[in-house]
DNA sequence: GCGGTGGTTATTGTATACAAAACACGTCCG
DNA sequence: CGGACGTGTTTTGTATACAATAACCACCGC
């Protein structure tokens, strides 16, 4: 399976009540780059922590001042952000413009793992094609670091998202299609924050390993129609590991209609 | 082929050089709903419109002053619609975050079809699977619209593009996938800007009309597999029509890079 | 009681001023 | 001559004030 894509940048400033223009304690940033320099990608990444970090109800709503305040930053940077996540459909809107915490039903995901599937099965076609020695020799390190991090007796289960992201992240580049990147980007966020409190089973992680493993293989071999077969299974048991988490039939269903008074 | 979706809304008030804060003549809008309201969906629509008019080279660069300037509203509602114009690839930021006009290279707009073709292709099957009675008939109609736009002695384009594209939405509509129609809004409008004093051979528009017929005829038989089979068809054929007048190999290239000092 | 109606508050939308960054260009020093 | 450097200018980014809209609620007439 595959929860792939955590949040990609730690926030630096959260939870500073704003006061007034404070200049943000970015002393000592790494020399070289200038790192979350604007606003607007702070306040990106703090919402989005902030409703991976559990304290958020699906459902719920949110207000840009409230967000503002929990950024550290005007609202004008917020709602760029605030944009960039209703892209990533982490965030929904009303039809009068209300903000909501997206809520996903069973159906949703798996109309997003289709959507997912579809995509990333021609990733990898593409990529059998084209990845480089070194890329395969890439994946397959990055994949080692994987399994070393769920063989244990507790697996690592950060460890495992980052690996299994980067992992996925290759693949997508190999494929040489830059609008497929941007197109899956937008799906492989959303189901992330799904449910954040779920433990993952190590079955779940070494089979995942297995998928991955295989797929270096298929890739090595060149040959696209294994890598495409192997990538389906591999997220097709994804929606199902997710799907078991929600429970079976259509449970939550989307925010904006309803009323946020009993989240 | 098929060169749909054309600007979906024309511009209310373009070009008003902004004489600070005059209130929007919006006396006598219709009673019922308020349309267009929002200066960024005015600035949204009138960006929009002014690509499509051919005033703009690809790659040129576009700076925020000059579109509020040319929409009559501030930068802010710019700067919203100009976001929603890089969601839809018709605009480019470079590294820096300065903005261009898109510019597609033919090897740019095969990807494009190809992830277009991908996913419209599992809308038909969908939509052959649930396509209600009278969505059919809706189909039929619309399509018969179409051919009378394109059987006169000279085609009314405008008509034919407008019958296309909601021969398209249909389908997508009924395929019942929301985030799929979101990607697919996303893929469709970037060509529609492309080479815009194209002219559409008679022969083009009328192969159109037969494969819209043969669609219909597809979903009329309940035959999901024949319905992707003829939308792949039609879809790979209008990447060829658009290909052929862009020029064989990579023509021209995106635009960030490059200055925008001799376009 | 019930549905509408007015005012009140909460929330989003827009304009504007200013800050920060990127760019263009001329200068200085090697 | 060439490349680093500064400086004025352009362009994007952010904060803030205010306007417009939607939600809320209490009131009233029926």
């Amino acid at each position: 399976m595959c929860f792939c894509h955590l949040t990609p940048l730690a926030v630096g400033t959260a939870g500073t009540h704003k006061e007034t223009h404070e200049r943000s304690p970015f002393f000592l940033v790494p020399p070289d780059r200038q790192v979350m320099s604007r606003a607007s990608d702070r306040a990106y990444a703090a919402i989005r922590a902030h409703l991976l970090s559990g304290q958020v109800v699906a459902g719920e709503q949110l207000t840009e001042d409230q967000l503002a305040q929990i950024t550290g930053v005007s609202r004008t940077p917020v709602r760029e952000a605030v944009r960039r996540l209703e892209n990533e459909l982490l965030l929904v809107r009303s039809d009068t413009k209300r903000l909501f915490v997206a809520d996903w039903s069973r159906d949703d995901i798996e109309e997003l793992f289709t959507l997912r599937q579809m995509l990333e099965c021609h990733a990898a076609e593409r990529a059998a094609r084209r990845l480089s020695r070194e890329q395969i020799a890439a994946l397959d390190s990055i994949n080692r670091d994987l399994k070393a991090a769920v063989d244990g007796a507790l697996p690592d289960v950060g460890r495992f998202l980052d690996a299994n992201r980067a992992f996925h992240e290759v693949i997508i580049e190999a494929a040489g299609s830059p609008r497929l990147g941007q197109l899956l980007a937008r799906l492989v966020e959303a189901p992330v924050v799904l449910r954040t409190a779920r433990t993952y089973s190590q079955d779940d992680l070494r089979q995942s390993a297995r998928d991955h493993d295989e797929l270096v293989a298929a890739f090595a071999a060149r040959d696209p129609e294994w890598a495409r077969a192997v990538m389906g299974s591999h997220l097709r048991r994804a929606f199902h590991t997710f799907a078991r988490a929600v429970g079976p039939a259509g449970t939550t269903d989307q925010a904006p209609p309803s009323d946020a008074k009993d989240a």
